[in-house]
DNA sequence: TGTACATCAGTGAACGCGCGTTCACTGATGTAC
DNA sequence: TGTACATCAGTGAACGCGCGTTCACTGATGTAC
């Protein structure tokens, strides 16, 4: 039953992006890899041909997550700030609350991300710092703040507002917290700053 | 062997002790009740003659792990607003990031707690309002603004901050997460805010 | 106050279960001639 | 270009292991008389 080598590229794309969901929406330790396989239309044993371990597979599931993340507001940095302002807004709605197998990885698995693998938390790290760079020039900045610093703050109060609007169980209150949130949003962003686009 | 009535009481609630601290350092899931036991100094069997479930043990540890937030904010609300202030930034240290056990648990748990179940986000849900409820009073606001609004915003940011900046492999990002962080604080606090003590 | 008995905290073995991982096998793909 | 063979993606059973939970048992505590 060997497969083309375009098959099996294509096997295992489709084994990190039923991952990159699956791990959001229940957590990484809740999901198995039998769950993962089955999801993906295979049977289990056949793991372990595309992936050394299930921790090989978080890591790589957590940079395809961040994909989606990357490329909104890579769009929006070339659009410039009204974009970039629509974007972070976009993430602190009922809807992308209630999405979290599509949402940040950061904000739907944050606790179990300190505790991953070296190799896991490398990648977030570097997921993170990579969207810090992107947004950081479209940061609204006074006499001697550092736009790197803002969005720093803005990104990790859109992190954890995100995980809290989760838990809670009222839903008046984590309606509220994204509000809130949207408010500093509004208050943090230079909506004049030109996208990269302008400036080519 | 059973045991007096206050041996019962002070067994039953060493293990709700420890199970807060080993739930915050290593995660609810990764925690089983056969190693709470032990580090309780019991065999694993003798668990049910205390809790139903582990998922009751969870709610308790949880409501036991607030205990501590809940006491730092209180006695602060009582001091007045540079006290208030002085316990925000220590939860903004590198000390509290690294001593995960004995900290805020939402920070600690926050992504496993939104998958918790429906008593235990009920639990986190009191803890957060209450804490909220106690701060609120010193947050400085501008015209028209809510002080809960504020709080609310600090809160979730700092627990946003406390999480990433434990994700994050490189301290130097780490701490200038904590920094900026503590930067807001100092903003956002009224220090100028009595205690409840003066007004008694 | 003293005795007889029921209660139940704690022990340690056992339960079924799902986990991550391994392995012998199958048969289509890819390669060497 | 056609044939022979090695490769390896995928299957499904099996591995050891730790999980949450149950249970028969022990013996000190608490209670009823």
């Amino acid at each position: 039953m060997k497969k083309s080598k375009a098959e099996t590229a294509e096997t295992r794309k489709r084994i990190v992006e039923v991952a990159a969901k699956a791990f959001r929406k229940h957590g990484i330790e809740a999901t198995g890899v039998a769950q993962i396989m089955a999801s993906a239309g295979l049977s289990h044993g056949g793991f372990y041909r595309h992936f050394e371990s299930k921790d090989q597979l978080v890591t790589e599931a957590l940079s395809a997550a961040r994909t989606n993340l990357l490329r909104d507001s890579t769009s929006a940095a070339e659009k410039g700030g009204e974009a970039m302002l629509g974007v972070f807004n976009e993430y602190m709605t009922s809807t992308y609350r209630d999405n979290m197998e599509d949402g940040c990885p950061m904000a739907a698995m944050g606790s179990e991300l300190v505790r991953a693998t070296d190799e896991t938390r490398h990648a977030a790290t570097a997921s993170f710092r990579k969207i810090i760079e992107t947004v950081a020039p479209f940061m609204r900045t006074k006499d001697g703040e550092d736009g790197t610093d803002i969005a720093l703050s803005l990104l990790t109060n859109m992190i954890g507002a995100l995980t809290i609007a989760r838990m809670v169980d009222d839903p008046v209150l984590s309606d509220r917290i994204l509000a809130t949130t949207q408010r500093r949003i509004g208050r943090s962003i230079d909506t004049a700053a030109a996208g990269s686009d302008t400036l080519a």
